[in-house]
RNA sequence: GCGGGUGUAGCUCAGGGGUAGAGCGCAACCUUGCCAAGGUUGAUGUCGGGCGUUCGAAUCGCCUCACCCGCUCCA
């Protein structure tokens, strides 16, 4: 991305963030006690899209389709599920920073190092009266000139000095004492810098169970999960007794869960608390690759019906070192968010790894059993995981446009409008008497809004100009409009009574429709 | 986690040690026959939060929280 682009996808970004707060479509979390990093609300109109989109989610994967059922796992979890299946242990590297350059380092792979370290408990200039107190060290190598502790130790803490006018040469070093120290990981290899002490950044959120529980109950411990997959897996052996399901099979999910991320960022694009919607596909071991590639294309097919067209998508072929170690095959698909290309969905081939891990650390038996074929095994997965939060934020991006329209008297003006399909759009019709004044366009409007309610979201808006109250529908997405003028009453004669004008927002063309017709209308085209 | 930036009305932002501002939006009423029309009236702020300096802080200092950008991290 160049500079220019960069920073006018910047301004774009800045431009759908507000937009959506002022709507009502996604509020920071906590935002009236200085908001919750990582955390996001969804308002009135973010519910809604969010709830368009798992219910077609859960429409197209489960209700219409025989072979896959759906489950909703507790988000507690038991910590033998997670030490199964390597999320707990597994994933928490030591890291420590480096004092001097803040360079970050993985404690567990630097190499042991020999020689002499320098300490020191601070420094001060006599000049400008300041000093500092603060334990560094500083590893001098084998054979290394030992002024060069000192020159390190001068440069860390002139990091501490208010007048950067100062040079750190002039910086006299307090305290210093030396010894000679074997195999120590304690210092930068590449600086001799005395580093942080390591820290775990394990991204699991850990809690308590029960109300007398000891803080050293090792046993208490749960988690909030780190992936709704897990869920499906434990009770993979429960679905398949209850159900009467034969391979292959899906087992579907949608839910919240949860990572500590170090660092949340593009807006509720990485966030702590998130839903996803994942599918766990089992199937014979022979068939795994090959319904990878029918995932990855349906998973395709699902967001152009959504709204975002195959252009807009990239598909990344993980290539063999970077994907997980379990998997065989993995593909993400991705979305061009004005920040950057980034991952929507995954979509991985597991082999039988978590199941394995399952029957390994439970002891239970798990298998599938082919009656026909009499044979007892571990079926293999393929797994397409969906981040919700992160299509919700696509949805959103891809929708949002600004348009310049000229009015009757040429002159020009932007219109915002957000270009959800009728499928996701939030309200599906806006309601609108022509007058607010005329209590019989009212009542004609009322009459319609009860007419539509119980089979979609609509809304229904009698204040101000007819104008205004398009944009306003326009900026929200509303795709359709229905106006109740004096032609509906029937002043126009019996042909045009009970009609209303139905306006398109995004060609902003009108035409007639019978009131009669309008339900069917607007159902065919959201469904 | 590091570095830089920002934080004032619902939104966009101006101001800058001495009574809190504008535009848009919002609400009510009037007007209004289809694309942000006009008029009248009105509501809204702990100037992100805390501590300090000061007779007095939105303004200066320190701390902190959040967001944005660049690194870093992301099973």
């Amino acid at each position: 991305m160049s500079d220019a682009t960069s920073e006018k996808n910047t301004v774009l970004m800045g431009k759908i963030v507000s937009l959506c707060k002022k709507r009502g479509f996604i509020f920071q979390s906590g935002e009236i006690y200085g908001g919750l990093n990582g955390c996001w609300d969804y308002g009135p109109l973010g519910a809604e899209l969010k709830r368009n989109l798992k219910d077609y989610w859960w429409r197209k994967n489960v209700q219409e389709r025989e072979d896959i059922v759906g489950m909703d796992g507790s988000i507690l979890t038991h910590q033998d599920v997670l030490k199964a299946s390597g999320h707990v242990g597994g994933f928490s590297d030591p890291m420590c920073d480096c004092l001097l350059s803040n360079a970050r380092l993985r404690a567990d792979q630097i190499e042991p190092q020999s020689g002499t370290v320098y300490h020191y408990t601070g420094a001060s200039n006599e000049e400008s009266d300041w000093s500092v107190e603060r334990e560094y060290a500083v590893l001098v190598g084998e054979g290394q000139d030992e002024n060069k502790a000192r020159k390190t130790a001068r440069l860390f803490y002139s990091k501490f000095l208010s007048d950067k006018q100062i040079s750190p040469k002039k910086l006299e070093l307090t305290g210093e004492r030396s010894e000679a120290v074997e195999n120590t990981t304690l210092f930068n290899p590449e600086n001799g810098s005395l580093l942080t002490e390591a820290r775990d950044f394990n991204l699991m959120f850990e809690t308590r169970m029960g109300a007398s529980s000891d803080e050293n109950d090792e046993s208490a411990v749960a988690y909030l999960r780190p992936e709704t997959a897990q869920t499906i897996f434990v009770q993979f052996k429960n679905v398949l007794d209850s159900n009467r399901i034969k391979l292959p099979f899906g087992i579907a999910q949608i839910g919240k869960s949860f990572r500590n991320e170090i660092n949340p960022r593009n807006y509720t694009f990485r966030s702590r608390e998130f839903e996803q919607m994942e599918i766990e596909f089992f199937c014979r071991p022979e068939d795994g690759l090959a319904l990878t590639e029918e995932w990855l294309e349906r998973r395709l097919t699902f967001y152009e019906e959504i709204g975002i067209p195959r252009e807009h998508l990239h598909v990344l072929d993980i290539p063999d070192g970077e994907r997980a170690h379990y998997s065989e095959k993995t593909y993400d698909i991705e979305y061009e968010f004005p920040f950057g290309i980034q991952e929507l969905e995954g979509v991985a081939y597991r082999g039988a790894y978590d199941l394995t891990k399952h029957k390994e650390h439970s002891k239970k038996a798990i298998e599938y059993v082919d009656q026909e074929a009499k044979e007892k095994f571990l079926p293999h997965v393929v797994e397409p995981s969906a981040g919700c939060d992160r299509t919700i934020l696509a949805l959103i991006c891809e929708a949002y446009d600004e348009e310049t329209v000229t009015d009757e008297k040429g002159k020009e003006e932007t219109r915002t409008v957000l270009h959800f399909s009728p499928r996701m759009a939030p309200v599906k019709v806006g309601i609108l008497p022509l007058l607010k004044n005329k209590p019989e366009l009212v009542a004609k409007a009322r009459e319609i809004q009860a007419l539509l309610s119980p089979f979609m979201n609509v809304f229904y808006d009698e204040a101000g100009a007819i104008g205004r109250r398009y944009r306003r529908q326009d900026e929200i997405g509303t795709p359709y409009c229905v106006t109740v003028d004096f032609e509906t009453l029937g002043e126009s004669g019996d042909e045009m009574k009970d009609t209303v004008t139905l306006r398109e927002r995004d060609s902003m063309s009108q035409e007639r429709i019978a009131i009669a017709d309008l339900r069917a209308f607007v159902l065919d085209k959201m469904m």
